[in-house]
DNA sequence: TATTGTTATACTCTATAACTATA
DNA sequence: TATAGTTATAGAGTATAACAATA
């Protein structure tokens, strides 16, 4: 997908931007996680609502789509999805008849742990080139960046 | 924009994803890009390409396009904005008829200086979590991840 | 035949605003 | 009044397929 004879090319300031690297790095992990779980129809968005839910039984939707971080309107097509997929299900809050809770569904549990598997065999599988201790520096580094970014 | 009260959240194995983080971080970057160049007109993608032709006078659409990574449909609305922010111009090739040479123009190679240097300012903003070196390193592993999977 | 720029198209991701039913 | 889920919508970003002009 990248480019070929790149050599002869001059990327001047884009060499020391982090935010051009990181644009091109995670395409490249995006990508691998298309080839990694298409079959199964689960975007890395909806690993992310698949993860949390599972280690987070109950929550809203609302607060689903807060925990990663994106609107909660984003989260509708998201469960409507998994629910199609019979991996997630909505049960009816006790508490407040507006809302749902989330839980993973008795198939969602047992299919939720070979997707897991295929997602850290491809992580694995990517984070080859790195060496030992590497890994938690750049989620570290990475970590620290976010944070320091939150304003607006 | 991200979380607020995230702290009893389990984020389980995402806090162990590269490709999670990636993409959190990558968000901020684009975020904060947007800020800092909204009112020139300039995204992330218009100024990849701004900086190959700055610094590759001449190529083609489809050599800048290869460059960047990108389908060379995507360079024709690029190229029109640019151009039409007279940043940009394409001059026919005169050794292919099919061709155009892309240059910045007189008012693009003066306009090119400050927004490069509000790119590096909020870089060196956001760098800024990043203790001596690690920059480089940060560069260097993201650059590895990239190449490893060049595939597909 | 192959390639350049182009167009049309479509799909994903994401965000905003407004609606409804509840609180 | 404020909030949860929803809908409609719109804007990037990106990719594919096909076409005309040219190689």
């Amino acid at each position: 997908m990248s480019g070929e004879d790149n050599n002869d090319i001059d990327f001047g300031v884009l060499d020391e931007l982090i935010g051009y690297r990181l644009r091109k790095t995670q395409l490249v992990f995006f990508n691998r996680f298309g080839d990694a779980c298409a079959d199964v129809g689960i975007s890395p968005g909806l690993f992310g609502v698949l993860v949390i839910v599972k280690r987070n039984p109950g929550l809203t939707q609302t607060a689903v789509a807060m925990a990663l971080g994106n609107d909660r309107s984003a989260m509708v097509a998201a469960v409507d999805k998994l629910e199609q997929m019979n991996l997630v299900e909505r049960r009816p809050s006790k508490s407040d008849r507006r809302s749902y809770a989330l839980y993973l569904t008795e198939e969602g549990q047992t299919r939720y742990q070979s997707i897991e598997e295929r997602v850290l065999e491809y992580e694995r599988e990517l984070q080859s080139v790195l060496k030992p201790g590497e890994q938690e520096l750049l989620l570290d580094m990475l970590m620290r960046l976010t944070e320091s970014g939150i304003q607006s």
